[in-house]
RNA sequence: GCUCCGAUAGUGUAGUCCGGUCAAUCAUCCAGGCCUCUCGAGCCUGAGACUCGGGUUCGAAUCCCGGUCGGAGCACCA
């Protein structure tokens, strides 16, 4: 019995998360995109998003395209192109082909000017709230009684023309019950310097137009995104269709959230611009940066997006759904360290000025540290404030201790070496010679309900053990009876970690 | 307001297409126990749900109609 490998149960026990089949895939046939655009960094929304297009992408052994969804001048921004890149790869995503949206504007004029010719698309230099208010009754403006050449005419002359003053519609169908079908703006004119394309352009497509061209010249197969999206799929099949274009399979997934940490760009930048919270990489923001710099590791991002799924529903999750997955997974790989909260002082008579080595994990070889220790010893204040003389203390990993005095201040204690039943008594972490000044930044939910949750974040304080002064920034471990943390920075004598759950 | 989408334990999810095998899955959370030189991990047990009202049917979580609640869209943003 005992020559069958253990793991053989575990293995069969612990089946992984998986996602159900894709509709209409063939294996190496699957192209799939992650299309960010460059305004902003992306948060475990996008992430789950981008997951999925991945996921069935490999799963199906196609292809991914890295796609620059950046048609709008005025948003996007050149440092967010690398910095979307380094997140991606962050999450432990690659892709095949990169490509920017903007590199196509000659593609799209030219399609646009076979709409032109066919009579599917009008220019119209209406007021946009006219247009909005004759779109929302079913109405059309005169501008789509236009003859083919006077809007050919127009079109070739639009790029001289004021912002604002002539967009480039379709014509679809003002009756429609999809408002996206009412004769959508497929361009207009911006006067704004391009973050790639520089001032070569200034009539640019919208999203619509764009994306229905992109999505079938590039090969994607399949489209998975939120639902946002839900009513452009017509309009953009639609659009195809007048231009004898292939369509992709889409499909829809509502938008994921976590609750008390706001889940969209357009809610965490102004936390950023009003100095709610430090950055787009604030460990209480659920952005890619912020989780990755709480301690979440990308695995736990991609077993989240296999446990929601393609999910039509409105999934409001709590933060320890992502906690258990991610301590199940750092668990371990994570080397053990004492930390001391607080430290309270305990003499230790008894205790020989010597070095001990000690393991870094309980259960699997992750090395081990060494340190020194004498008869000044410290304990967490949480511990030494439930303790009382007469008492046997055990000091993990090294030794018990007899409780002579436990008033206020200084406990004084001795060691103790009669037998004692280990599991009846209480153990504690500690610290001796030479700790090391540790910084323990605690984040929780930026919101309780809909109230500001005042505090979000604190800092403690306390006492490490001299080891912790050699982990790298970015390294992940426990801090044993405490919790799980990330190494953040490390300075002249103090080492600020972040904590990312118990 | 209009259009579309959704609703399974506290939370997330499977099952819904093709009604019976669902006295409803798994995970998380919670409670209790075991194990452990961590308050971590692991193991065991328990508690906890089909949005409501009608209808079809021998039989409905599943099909039909209506209500309620939630979300999205109604940009010269993506």
């Amino acid at each position: 019995m005992e020559e069958i490998d253990p793991n053989f149960f575990l293995v069969e026990k612990k089946e992984k998360r998986r996602l159900p089949p894709l509709p209409g895939a063939e294996m190496g046939k699957v192209i799939t995109r992650l299309p960010p655009e460059p305004n902003g960094y992306p948060h475990i929304g996008h992430g789950l998003s981008f997951y999925f297009n991945y996921y069935y992408a490999r799963e199906y052994d196609g292809e991914v395209i890295l796609r620059f969804d950046d048609t709008n001048p005025k948003a996007e921004k050149a440092e967010y192109y690398d910095a979307i890149k380094k997140d991606l790869k962050w999450l432990g995503l690659s892709w095949e082909r990169e490509h920017n949206m903007s590199d196509d504007m000659e593609a799209y004029y030219d399609y646009a000017e076979r709409l032109i010719m066919m009579g599917k698309a009008y220019m119209c230099g209406c007021d946009p709230e006219k247009v909005s208010k004759l779109r929302f009754n079913k109405c059309t403006c005169n501008c789509q009684q236009k003859s083919v050449d006077e809007n050919i005419e127009q079109w070739l002359g639009m790029s001289g023309m004021e912002e604002g003053s002539m967009a480039l519609r379709l014509r679809g169908d003002v009756t429609s019950q999809n408002t996206a079908m009412r004769d959508p703006t497929l361009f207009r004119v911006i006067r704004h310097p391009h973050p790639v394309q520089g001032d070569k352009y200034t009539v640019w497509p919208v999203y619509d137009f764009a994306c229905s061209i992109e999505d079938s010249i590039l090969g994607v197969t399949h489209v998975l995104r939120s639902n946002e999206f839900a009513l452009r799929i017509e309009l953009q099949d639609y659009i195809r269709g007048l231009l004898e274009l292939r369509s992709p399979i889409t499909m829809q997934y509502s938008r994921f959230t976590i609750r008390g940490s706001p889940t969209s760009k357009r809610l965490i930048r102004p936390l950023i611009e009003e100095k709610v919270v430090e950055g787009w990489d604030d460990p209480r923001l659920v952005t890619l940066r912020g989780l990755k710099r709480r301690g979440i590791i990308p695995e736990t991002v991609h077993e989240l997006a296999k446990e929601m799924g393609l999910s039509t529903a409105e999934p409001e999750i709590d933060w320890s759904l992502v906690e258990s997955i991610n301590r199940k997974l750092i668990d371990p790989i994570s080397k053990r360290f004492f930390f001391v909260e607080c430290p309270t002082e305990v003499d230790v008579e008894g205790m020989k000025e010597r070095e001990i080595s000690i393991r870094m994990h309980p259960e699997k070889d992750l090395g081990r540290r060494d340190m020194k220790v004498g008869e000044r010893m410290f304990i967490p204040a949480s511990d030494a404030g439930s303790i009382a003389a007469g008492e046997v203390l055990r000091l993990k990993d090294l030794c018990n201790i007899y409780i002579d005095n436990a008033g206020n201040g200084t406990i004084k204690a001795h060691v103790h070496t009669d037998e004692v039943d280990m599991r009846s008594i209480k153990k504690v972490q500690w610290v001796s010679i030479d700790p090391v000044e540790v910084n323990i930044i605690s984040p929780s939910p930026l919101y309780i309900g809909k109230e500001v949750n005042p505090d979000s974040l604190t800092v403690l304080s306390g006492l490490g053990e001299p080891s912790i002064r050699a982990l790298d920034v970015g390294e992940i471990v426990q801090f044993e009876r405490f919790g799980f943390v990330r190494i953040d920075s490390k300075s002249e004598g103090l080492v600020t970690v972040v904590l990312s759950h118990k």
